[in-house]
DNA sequence: CAAATGGGTTTCCGCGCGTAAAAATTTAGT
DNA sequence: ACTAAATTTTTACGCGCGGAAACCCATTTG
């Protein structure tokens, strides 16, 4: 194509024999001018193809169409996928979305919650990096911006919480343990760096206690997010050390579990459920690669679809009404119990 | 802090008692102005903490300190993998990344080239989706950008492409398959989205002629991105009907090679090297999660670090210069044999 | 002590677009 | 066909900043 390279608005409302202003109107709401200028319109973009530039848009905008989604590390696959489950419906209501990792870092979640300012987003998805948080900065920050937390409640911040329900998830995976075999041990790393954990580790506790047993909880050791090295070092060393009490092990998440699971498959125990089998291993969260696993992974599964979506319904709810909800509304979703192999 | 919100750079200078051209100036390069006045910015800032808008600055710059990092799926472990580490290199030269993802999509990759434009990056890191790319729109876009492609080369497309020598890795895995056990299979997509797939597969041929056997190809349905899926599923079709001509296969990649090891997990093949072991799986790439399958898996490694950095480095390079290379330049590193459990 | 700096200040323009207000035009309604 | 309503055009300003030009000033230099 020979056509002329366009370089802003003003040479495409030329071209297009339509005046700038109303050039502007058709791209923030193209049902907003008449049927016979928008065919205008949409004949020179056939054309020219011209886009405007939407951080020069979004200098200006009162109210913009991005919304920033932001998660503490896009290399945990649980929380790529979520991301990409919040992007594709971000996306699909008409708005863009602008995805942030914060690299499992507090620092880096402030410097990102900066970089968003300047883009004005009209609202935030946004799920903390959990306990070492910044709760000030991020408060700061949320103040003047709709907000919607997701995966991770921090008290009192944002407009809304949407997640999983720690308790009932771990409740039902406990009650079935418990009915198909030996009670489990809850396997966790001593200092989680989720609060999520330790909703889990309670919930453990209390579902135990409800069905007349005993919790018995194995604190690992490990710093950081490399979960999986940390179930698989220190599962290495449970088992060497046989310290188990119980040959059924409830991990505190999916990415721990697999550590497990590759340790126990190294030492040569087997896992499963039934006859035969030396250890049963459930996991939580029903991470992406869970079904992958040898054996599959038991465990069970957040509600990735209703997390997302009413995450984002809130979020697109608070935006377009205009109003900052008056009450925090938080909403938990149901885990399911997906029974495979090693459990 | 009670301190007054700061808006924009005008009153910023103005409380820091330093004009704005200045402050601008400093934040530009801080060494640019005299010491005693970088002071009294710095000393504001602490009172003030204000931070200039990124996306008036990129207005304006000739040359924006924004890099894009494109990938074609974050989901993908692999890619969320070297995502990461090219984007602490960029933020460690003092750039700003802004990393997208194609979602697997050339149509989402198309879209993210248009949001990058915007942007005005001084450059761009991409990772092509692969064989659906939209080469004509993506060479439109990197005509005037100096632009750094890595994992999946497009000829001909970018300044620089900086990736892994597949065929090299390739020869060292059938090498190493050959001399320890029976000869490999190779496992592999029909239609693989990946170009890289196809270099493997030439290099498994050329390999395996070379050490006078025959090579075989296992050929196996699917569509998409769901390797692990796709591997298991055929994989399970595979074992079922014994159609395996040798104990030993050969994955096209880590992922196909995750699922086939979950086949033969549950069809209860032994898989590993050595006596009482069934099978044997090697895979390609190193991905992060090779550790911790059951077994481990044996695997070529991609130089992560050197491509990320090399390309890094290249893109940089012609940013700095100012020129853009008069020749295209084509950067492989070596893969490593990892030797695991699986084979 | 005059000339040559490096760095600061003022002033002004531009980036690509949103948006408001008034004027001009088109369309709908009867 | 005529008026009211709906749109579009004109005009003009602003967003938050980069960058260039002219000018000013306190230090170095010789």
């Amino acid at each position: 194509m020979d056509t002329p390279k366009i370089r802003n608005m003003e040479e495409f409302a030329a071209l297009s024999g339509i005046s700038r202003p109303t050039v502007s109107k058709y791209f923030n709401d193209p049902g907003s001018v008449r049927k016979s200028t928008r065919a205008r319109i949409e004949a020179a973009l056939e054309l020219y193809d011209f886009r405007p530039n939407i951080y020069a848009m979004n200098q200006n905008r009162r109210l913009t169409k991005n919304i920033g989604i932001m998660v503490p590390n896009l290399a945990d696959p649980f929380f790529a996928e979520i991301a990409r489950r919040i992007e594709g419906l971000v996306i699909d209501a008409g708005y863009r979305s602008i995805l942030i990792s914060s690299h499992d870092g507090p620092r880096h979640e402030v410097d990102n919650l900066d970089a968003l300012k300047s883009l004005k987003p009209a609202g935030v998805l946004m799920a903390p990096v959990g306990r070492a948080s910044d709760k000030e900065a991020v408060a700061a920050f949320i103040e003047d911006m709709p907000t919607v937390l997701f995966d991770s409640n921090i008290e009192g911040l944002g407009d809304a919480f949407v997640g999983h329900d720690n308790k009932q998830a771990t409740e039902i995976m406990v009650e079935y343990l418990v009915r198909t075999g030996e009670p489990p041990v809850f396997f966790e790393m001593r200092n989680p760096p989720n609060p999520n954990a330790f909703k889990r580790q309670t919930a453990y506790v209390g579902a135990m206690g409800a069905l007349g047993m005993t919790p018995e909880i194995i604190r690992i050791e490990g710093k950081g997010w490399d979960f999986e090295e940390i179930g698989y070092r220190e599962g290495l060393q449970i088992i060497a050390g046989r310290k188990l009490p119980s040959d059924t092990v409830l991990c505190s998440n999916d990415r721990i579990a697999i550590g497990l699971l590759a340790a126990a498959y190294e030492k040569g125990w087997r896992v499963g459920r039934g006859p035969g089998f030396a250890l049963r291993i459930a996991g939580h969260d029903d991470h992406p690669f869970a079904r992958f696993t040898s054996p599959s992974l038991t465990t069970t599964a957040q509600n990735y679809a209703e997390i997302a979506e009413r995450a984002v319904r809130k979020l697109l709810g608070l935006i377009e009404s205009g109003e900052r909800s008056a009450e925090r509304e938080t909403t938990l979703f149901d885990g399911r119990l997906v029974m495979r192999q090693s459990a």
